[in-house]
DNA sequence: CGTTAGCACTCGGTATCCTCGATTGCCAAG
DNA sequence: CTTGGCAATCGAGGATACCGAGTGCTAACG
């Protein structure tokens, strides 16, 4: 597809723009060390690169960046398969050591992490409870009116919904319904659970119907960990640029469909355009699934400008995915 | 302190500059309706005004702009007690009419709203967890090795956190020490629950201890929900600024305890340094207590650039919290 | 004595122009 | 095919000039 020397100088010209976000010209892909080559012959083959859509000239008599294609290029053949800093390395398994109690809190803070190592802005998807066994579902009276509905996943997930009872409703029978619930839906999942079985008691299947309806309502509701937002306006020069991102960023419905289709697609790395969200045409976005026992749990990843340094973000984010499929498998 | 023509003047440039932006000349405010007198006469006023410190010129020949102090007097002594909009004042009825569900949620929608309605970042502290009644208390377990306990409210709050058990617990014991655990905590609140009493079981003694620390955890930690933060990208040109008070913005610790802050010290509006956090001097804060039952239980706010408009921020922060304190007694 | 018209002065913003340097494309020689 | 050389291009940055909004001061006025 493209020769080696193409490959080479591309490769330098991502490099370099990467590291200075300056567009880079001839002579300092000639002067860097690899390919010895003068940098009239580097123009060649730029011209040629620009040519193929690989790089773009701002304006002439300017150096060269490249185009969404040519990181796409580089991120597929060039990009060394990264290899994390050691201190990094370090710095997340400390974390994940260190993490504790509740696994929300953990996500939240595994957002920051990614940011922190990364510099750019970072999202957590937290598992779908649809997925996870039921361990204990319980019903605790508010009032005379209400109560809560709280349900216990195997993985340590407590998701909880107020629902409203209707006339008087005594504690026998909420007891009762309680029981019920707990026969038809501990050990399976949200998803496995459509309906909930009849008995017969025109009060408790009352109940039971609000209690599905909850179960709706929790199980469509994602836990998105948004961190690091303030990198991007570190990231960009354009004002309006960065409104654009943030306020996208904000969009909490946006950012998981963003990811989970990226995922999904089975990609690790949309670059510019290619997340079809027109916003964020100047973002790349890396991803990674966690995966505990082999399910597909939750997603990581990290946002950034498309010049975004790709082999970090890459090993980064795949580190802290594998990190946190594992101690989430560990309870 | 102002006679009523200084006082008029500065009313005048505070509505000017919070609704233009730009440095307000003597010529304007004379020209436009209320004080009958000539820009000269406003000039001579400009300069005694600015001589107090209510008024400074971003430069010679330039209009002038209000300093924290004219707004200090502006919020206290000229902001008419704002009215809000009949339609705004619908918005939240509905809001809070249509709102259910996980509490979380509710919070999280309602600095939406308020970022909707008044195009500033918005904050919302939760009710800590410490003040409310426990209504139930169970421990789940997921593992040989560990548990979740449980710890529902009577506002419908559910807080959970895992815990690890030592060696091999049997059931039996896990459900003594969750009764022993109901006994000591439902009815009462989480301060309140300082230490739980010993029952010479050392297994069991032991998990308490471990939900001790659980508990611990629980009210030490705010809910906090900041929306709209991208609005700070539209309220400020300069870009460091932009950061600077983004990157703040995430640091909730920061945010929570400048809100407490506030609202502790029985204010509803701090202006630029007053609030003492120096990479928000350009900003201010309108905060309102979230008053259940006569509890203080959470706080609201918003937080915009010091020329921002106090009076409309003002009601909307004001009515938000009112309806939201009625919301949460509802149940 | 407060108010006002008049006026000289200030100074930032914008437009214009120019220079400088980085970079390119092309050509002809190696 | 590569490369040195060279004219051409074009943005960035600096200097200059101009304009206009706005000020402060002073002298006249009621």
């Amino acid at each position: 597809m493209l020769d080696d020397r193409k490959t080479a100088i591309l490769s330098a010209v991502v490099h370099e723009y990467i590291a200075t976000a300056q567009p880079v010209g001839s002579s300092h892909i000639a002067a860097a060390s690899g390919i010895g080559v003068s940098s009239a012959t580097v123009r060649n083959e730029m011209a040629v690169l620009e040519q193929e859509g690989y790089l773009v000239q701002p304006h002439t008599s300017a150096g060269r960046i490249p185009t969404d294609k040519g990181y796409r290029f580089f991120v597929d053949h060039l990009a060394a398969p990264g290899r994390v800093d050691e201190a990094v390395s370090r710095t997340v398994a400390e974390f994940f050591e260190a993490a504790h109690g509740r696994l929300e809190e953990m996500l939240h803070q595994t957002s920051d992490l990614l940011t922190r190592l990364t510099h750019n802005a970072a999202v957590v998807l937290g598992p779908k409870a649809e997925a996870t066994v039921i361990r204990s579902v319980q019903i605790v009276r508010l009032s005379t009116s209400s109560a809560t509905v709280v349900v216990v996943f195997g993985n340590g997930t407590v998701e909880s919904e107020v629902i409203t009872l209707g006339e008087d409703v005594p504690d026998t029978t909420l007891n009762a319904a309680a029981v019920h619930l707990s026969n038809a839906m501990v050990g399976a999942t949200l998803a496995s659970v459509g309906s909930i079985g009849v008995t017969g008691d025109r009060t408790i299947d009352a109940m039971c119907e609000s209690v599905a309806a909850a179960m709706k309502s929790i199980s469509s509701d994602a836990h998105v960990f948004v961190g690091g937002a303030s990198t991007v306006a570190e990231s960009f020069d354009a004002v309006d640029v960065v409104r654009q991102v943030l306020h996208t960023l904000e969009q909490q419905f946006v950012v998981v469909s963003l990811v989970r289709d990226i995922v999904d697609r089975g990609m690790s790395v949309a670059i510019g355009v290619e997340h079809g969200v027109e916003p964020l045409s100047a973002c790349s976005v890396v991803v990674a699934p966690v995966i505990v026992d082999g399910e597909h749990l939750g997603s990581v990843g990290v946002l950034g400008p498309t010049r975004m340094n790709y082999p970090q973000a890459l090993a980064t984010v795949d580190m802290v995915s594998n990190r946190l499929g594992r101690r989430l498998g560990e309870r």
